[in-house]
DNA sequence: ACATGTATGTTGTAAAAGCAACGGAAGAGG
DNA sequence: CCTCTTCCGTTGCTTTTACAACATACATGT
């Protein structure tokens, strides 16, 4: 590992609070590898057993889907300080569903597994810490995709609509609210078109069950509702 | 814990290959906590705080998203030797998305995470294991929810049909494959409606896209296809 | 004031999905 | 063999969505 990788790795969601001089001990009592690629370069492929966290250091990766009929869809872009391939390696023996190529030249610090996850002596204090990390992380991003799996399954946009716009109004607690979607993010989030989503917003408007104004929400409770 | 609780909780997830006597030295030393509640009742509620991971040991619990206007959803029924609020609990501090009520007379076993994830002394030599199984539950669950969350972002039924279909045959690795669906249920899993999915895998086999039999499918390689 | 860009709402039309109803095939059980 | 049930495909009709195109509003910079 060098030196500057550290503020990185500080910020990064697996070693958050952990400070530098740890984050130093457990890397090595890790085995952590640290290795250089070339923009485009394969660095896992669809299939492969998978026992190492990706961490990107520097650069980007991007995260693909390929299907049968070779048609490639960037799943995900992963940025510095931010992991990958990590719920494969977690899963254990499910070969990898997806591809990971770089898409500049890039550092990435692969961790494994099992030395994660082993607890190690009293030397490395704050590997505990480490498991919790990934616990919750991994834990987090099954949070945001069930959220996100009930809007989905919803069969029409007016449906995926409401359903994201009560669960936000129940989160925050009040019936006036805002969101962190402009129209289009918030139309590409529930996976519908953005012009018959305003469509139907205005619609639903007319009909008195929600007011709006730009990304602020007011659900009403309208009279034929039981 | 009584004596007739362990074959269910030897064949849970979580306790997985761990012997009878370490469970019981574990959950111990986790201070697991039993007990019995009536049918209906309310067990955990929305907005809860969460820490303890719940684990149905006899009865059965529903999960219950209910939205702004009251209206109330079966999220997911949980049955002894599955667990729930897991997700949550690893989280932290994210406040309960979902209501638990007890579907029967129901006994759950509540182990705090924070017990889970603090490495206990060499007294408890399955402990690791018993936290690389709940590590491997959430990333399991994290690569379902991620599967099914690409075919629900397909706008149309033939795309959602020919993602799931393609990630199917290439997760086999033959373009003839079976699929462990009924019609019915891959409808369901895809959330559209059935007889419009059946509708449009007869025109995709008309159009020379594949061909099928009851679950046994096969993809083409379609000429007019780059 | 003017041009430019971005976000949002609106409209018309074609395509797709949902829905209900029906019919046939296959299997289970008498 | 017959009945009942379940699963699957098909069809006609209605509703909803996608898509493209345009309108409006607002902000920015010249």
């Amino acid at each position: 590992m060098e030196q500057n990788d550290l503020p990185i790795l500080k910020r990064s969601k697996l070693f958050s609070g952990i400070d530098d001089k740890e984050i130093k001990a457990m890397l090595s009592c890790l085995s952590a590898e640290r290795k250089k690629y070339k923009k485009g370069e394969h660095i896992l492929r669809y299939g492969d057993p998978v026992s190492w966290i990706g961490l990107v250091i520097t650069g980007s990766v991007d995260v693909i889907k390929e299907d049968y009929w070779g048609n490639r869809n960037i799943v995900a872009a992963i940025l510095p300080g931010q992991s990958f391939a990590e719920s494969y390696a977690c899963a254990g023996d499910i070969p990898l569903g997806v591809s990971v190529l770089t898409a500049q030249d890039s550092e990435i610090l692969w961790m494994n597994i099992q030395k994660i996850l082993t607890a190690c002596s009293s030397a490395c204090a704050f590997h505990a810490r480490l498991i919790r990390n990934l616990v919750s992380l991994l834990a987090s991003k099954n949070l945001m995709m069930n959220e996100k799996l009930t809007y989905l399954a919803q069969r029409s946009t007016r449906e995926k609509l409401l359903s994201y716009l009560s669960a936000e109004s129940m989160r925050q607690h009040v019936s006036s609210f805002s969101i962190p979607f402009d129209r289009q993010q918030l139309a590409d989030y529930l996976s519908v078109d953005r012009s018959a989503m305003s469509n139907e917003l205005s619609k639903m408007r007319k009909e008195g069950i929600l007011q709006y104004d730009k990304n602020h929400f007011l659900l009403l409770q309208p009279m034929d509702m039981k």
